[in-house]
RNA sequence: GGCGCUAUAGCCAAGAGGUAAGGCAGGGGCCUGCAAAGCCCCGAUUCCCCGGUUCAAAUCCGGGUGGCGCCU
């Protein structure tokens, strides 16, 4: 992909992986500004379990999508794509420079591919009604349902993957149409785009990671998430499904120690940078580098884009 | 020094004459409106070492080594 003004660079990565500070660098040099790519700082009330810029990042950057949700707040990537395509739409037409900057992979991926979501919303009460059949007949039963209806959706799902089964029977039902049959392919681009996925060494990632969950909770993650908590939010709404809160409710609620609590919190966001990871690699035209390297090619690029 | 117990994967751990459960950590992967979620797959050719008994030993016997406990 070609660096033009209409073209968006995007720095995703692992958590911890350095791709906050190095967008925030990007976009003040260039005087660009940030469009959030991170499903859980779009909430607002959660800063320190999120690793959300400060006010002062804020004050210096204009950082979009972050802040746009309540925690009681049912969010997706759909409604994600609609309202950041807007944004920056928005900023590519006045020429500033477009930074998109962050670790949930399915929402860059439908930033820059076209995906249909299968063309349907939700349907809660069918989707209630499946889970409790899976739940009383068994997910085996609910398997076979849709590959007896739409075979093709049902060969790239795991009978156990529970919730993608319910989500190709519930487009099944609320548009009539196979979810195999919308499903876009090759899932050509949408945007011009410089995608930069930040790497370092397993080991080192780790360290930062463990060093990082006991920053959070020394600078006030419990604290947190008890005013959370004292809002009503409670542990089966997805806000609070987020890494470090989860844990720290069940913390409060007196179901681990808390020793344990950190140790998971720690563990749980190494999975999940390792899924990060898995996902990063399929994104189509990623440049894998470290943040050092990156930097560099960046600053390279600017400067002759400013020539 | 004597006596007792113990030794199985990175860690925890089942096993008790018939050909190495499981969990965690770790690794790989999937994903089209809940994605920090959800889901799938992968570790011991070998049980501390040496010898013996047996058709057959992680399992029984003897010795050695390490660990734990007790005694003097």
């Amino acid at each position: 992909m070609k660096q033009t003004p209409q073209s968006i660079t995007v720095i995703t990565g692992s958590t911890a992986s350095g791709k906050s500070a190095l967008a925030f660098a990007l976009a003040k040099k260039m005087n660009g500004q940030i469009v959030s790519a991170d499903s859980m700082q779009i909430y607002r009330r959660m800063n320190i379990g999120t690793a959300k810029p400060n006010a002062e990042e804020r004050r210096e950057v204009v950082h979009h999508m972050i802040d746009i949700a309540e925690p009681w707040e049912d969010y997706s990537v759909g409604l994600y794509r609609e309202k950041a395509d807007k944004i920056i739409d928005g900023l590519l037409s006045d020429g500033t420079p477009t930074i998109v900057c962050g670790g949930t992979g399915l929402y860059i991926d439908a930033l820059l591919f076209e995906h249909s979501f299968g063309g349907a919303a939700r349907d809660d009460e069918y989707r209630k009604a499946l889970q409790a059949r899976a739940e009383t007949e068994g997910n085996a039963v609910l398997y076979e349902t849709l590959k007896s209806e739409d075979s093709e959706s049902a060969r790239t799902l795991h009978p156990n993957d529970v919730k993608r089964v319910i989500r190709a029977l519930e487009i099944l039902k609320t548009t009539g149409k196979k979810k195999s049959e919308q499903s876009d392919g090759l899932k050509p681009p949408r945007r011009d785009y410089r995608l930069f996925v930040l790497t370092m060494p397993r080991e080192i990632l780790y360290e930062k990671i463990n060093k990082r969950v006991g920053q959070m909770i020394a600078n006030g993650l419990i604290e947190e998430t008890e005013r959370l908590k004292a809002e009503g939010i409670s542990a089966d709404q997805l806000s609070m499904k987020a890494i470090g809160y989860a844990e720290v409710l069940r913390y409060l609620n007196g179901d681990i120690k808390k020793g344990d609590m950190i140790e998971l919190i720690q563990q749980n966001t190494r999975n999940y940078a390792k899924r990060q990871i898995t996902y990063f690699k399929k994104l189509r035209g990623a440049e894998f580098a470290d943040a050092e390297t990156v930097k560099k090619i960046l600053t390279l690029e600017t400067q002759n884009l400013s020539l």
